[in-house]
RNA sequence: GGGCUCGUGGCCUAGUUUGGACAAGGCACUGGCCUUCUAAGCCAGGGAUCGCGGGUUCAAAUCCCGCCGGGCCCGCCA
């Protein structure tokens, strides 16, 4: 599955035995890759040609004339480039063969018997899930997909923050207002008691007095009230679970923050620190080094309650028992404190690993989007625009009957969020604009289940009998998309190290759009038997591998569209 | 004020980790392509001092320094 990236190290490991050989230099050998048309892998000269004081002619024929690999096709000197064509259309006849046999699944990398404990989302359950941070569970659940093909066992944890002064606010509201709503999803109904509680705390002492005493209570572990505040905060957890359900994302387990106060931990995390911990007003803190400078870090107040960040020790220590590899997919703001946690854990306890991904906030032009000030656009909302949207477009382009509009809108218009959110770099800032958000065209979902479905009808027309050669592929709209195929194994290990998932839309994104000049440059169905089988050959291959990629961005892949 | 981060055609993005050949795509715009496997597509075209200024280098969007602009953070909040 890995001949392409092990015939660019053959080629390096070649030049530098040839070098050291014919020039005594010892040099490392990179190989990039050059312009269209300009070959497969492009060796750079300059320090070499320097160090010999030689022209690029004559130490490239040197070269030329002592590499013998069978892979290789072709070298052209350049400038001062050495321009590698690679044979690599046979490599083609493995890997479709085993996509052939095997089907998707030999596109799995092979386990590494390492679990990872994946943290995503975690909005606090005060309202329902808005644009502004909705890169998070795009970007979580993509990685949750991503690193399980790539080997790793995965446990996806939301961490539902029950313990929290904006919990305590909306436990507030809906104990003493009124409110009266036709909303239907709980979520977006109990949001007004939030907000309009954050209105009266602004300039009510005796509520705030209130909320005080909620925070206190759940703080001091006390367990009729925690019992009765979840039972409110389930509510508001339930819309944005089925909110995520629209964008295909779903959780292994939802950890209630309480949990740790009630069973123990955050006491253990205490005992465990106490001989470091110092004094100050009757609060306690530890000395932890940032950048080499002290920072106090508080863990008790004065009166006794735990601090959110002695609780998220306490937690991350819980999670580093239950997995090998710690992630947590976190917004912008949380930087500091996960920076802070993890020196704190070091001291604790060696050996947890913890990858944080940070993502930069969506925010509207006028400003930072905010639930409490109900500048916010809702992701329902945008959810709910975009299925209308999907729904125009395929009224546009054909008839069918109500039920399979309303599926295929679904799958059409909410991919398309997805997608559009994916698809950008995480710290990247992004500004709301529905006409970007709403993509339908080039660089989009519907683009990417275009082609797939384009792939669909061909093979449903004429089933592929199994049988390919490379010897029959000479259209150059073959062999780039041979070529991309073939990069597949490349990107999914790099999106999976740097833990980078819009490298994948990217992929795709390339991989569909030559896929679609294929389409137009080569027919296959008129072709006489053996193109046209190799061709089928190659279309079942772009297929197979197009919906592993959209599976592993959780976007739908309607046969048709 | 200090720290982190982003700045690429009118708009949006890739490329920055690991410096290399004329900076690659999408949207929008202009023109062309459906009696042939789905035109949500394909082809062609115009449009970029890669925020600014220095430096390192044979070579800088990429590395270093300074500055400018946007975002985030600097709590006994979460």
């Amino acid at each position: 599955m890995f001949e392409l990236a092990n015939v660019k190290k053959s080629i390096e490991k070649e030049l530098e035995r040839i070098i050291q050989n014919k020039f005594s230099i010892n040099i490392k050998v990179t190989l990039e890759t050059p312009p269209e048309g300009m070959g497969d892998f492009a060796f750079p000269m300059f320090d070499l040609l320097k160090l010999l004081k030689k022209s690029p002619i004559e130490v490239g024929k040197q070269i030329i004339d002592s590499l013998d690999l069978d892979s290789i096709k072709k070298i052209e000197i350049s400038g001062a480039y050495l321009n590698f064509h690679v044979n690599f259309l046979p490599l083609s006849d493995s890997f479709i063969r085993e996509l052939k046999e095997k089907g998707k699944e030999s596109l799995n990398f092979p386990k590494k018997n390492k679990k990872v404990i994946l943290e995503h989302t975690s909005a606090n359950p005060t309202g329902p899930l808005h644009v502004g941070r909705g890169r998070n569970p795009i970007i979580g659940d993509t990685l949750r997909r991503l690193l399980k093909k790539y080997g790793y066992d995965v446990e996806t944890h939301y961490y539902v923050n029950d313990a929290g002064r904006q919990s305590a606010i909306l436990i507030y509201g809906v104990e003493n207002l009124k409110i009266e709503t036709n909303e239907k999803k709980e979520d977006h109904a109990l949001v007004l008691f939030y907000q309009k509680a954050n209105e009266l705390l602004e300039n009510d002492q005796e509520v705030s007095k209130k909320i005080e005493e909620i925070m206190m209570d759940i703080e001091r572990g006390d367990e009729e009230r925690i019992k009765r505040n979840r039972e409110i905060l389930l509510k508001v957890l339930n819309g944005i679970k089925e909110t995520l359900k629209m964008i295909n994302v779903e959780f292994d387990i939802f950890y209630w923050e309480t949990d740790l106060i009630i069973q123990g931990q955050v006491k253990k995390v205490i005992d465990s620190l106490r001989s470091e911990m110092k004094e100050e007003n009757g609060a306690y803190y530890i000395e932890i080094d940032k950048d080499g400078k002290n920072e106090k870090v508080f863990l008790i107040r004065n009166d006794g309650t735990s601090l959110y960040f002695t609780r998220d020790i306490a937690y991350h220590l819980l999670k580093s028992e239950r997995g090998d590899l710690i992630i947590n997919v976190l917004g912008e703001d949380h930087k500091p404190h996960a920076e802070l946690l993890q020196n704190v854990l070091k001291k604790i306890k060696n050996g947890i690993e913890i990858k944080n991904v940070f993502y930069s906030f969506v925010s509207l032009p006028e400003g930072r989007m905010s639930t409490r000030k109900g500048r916010v656009v809702y992701l329902d909302d945008l959810l709910e625009e975009s299925r209308e949207k999907a729904k125009e477009e395929i009224l546009k382009r054909r008839n069918i009957s109500d039920e399979k509009l309303n599926d295929l809108s679904e799958k059409i218009g909410f991919s398309a969020v997805r997608y559009n959110i994916l698809k950008i770099q995480n710290e990247k800032q992004l500004v709301f604009k529905w006409n970007d958000a709403l993509n339908f065209e080039g660089d989009s979902s519907p683009f990417l289940q275009y082609s797939y479905a384009r792939a669909n009808s061909i093979l449903k027309k004429q089933p592929w009998s199994g049988s390919f050669s490379s010897e029959y592929i000479m259209e150059k709209a073959e062999i780039s998309l041979i070529k991309q195929i073939l990069l597949y194994p490349d990107v999914i290990e790099n999106a999976s190290e740097n833990l980078k998932p819009y490298k994948i839309a990217k992929y795709a994104y390339d991989l569909a759009s030559i896929f679609n000049i294929f389409y137009t440059e080569c027919p296959v169905l008129k072709e006489n038997y053996e193109i046209r089988e190799n061709r089928l050959g190659l279309v079942f291959a772009f297929k197979t591998i197009m919906e592993d990629l959209l599976e592993t961005m959780g976007i739908d892949h309607p046969e048709e569209i």
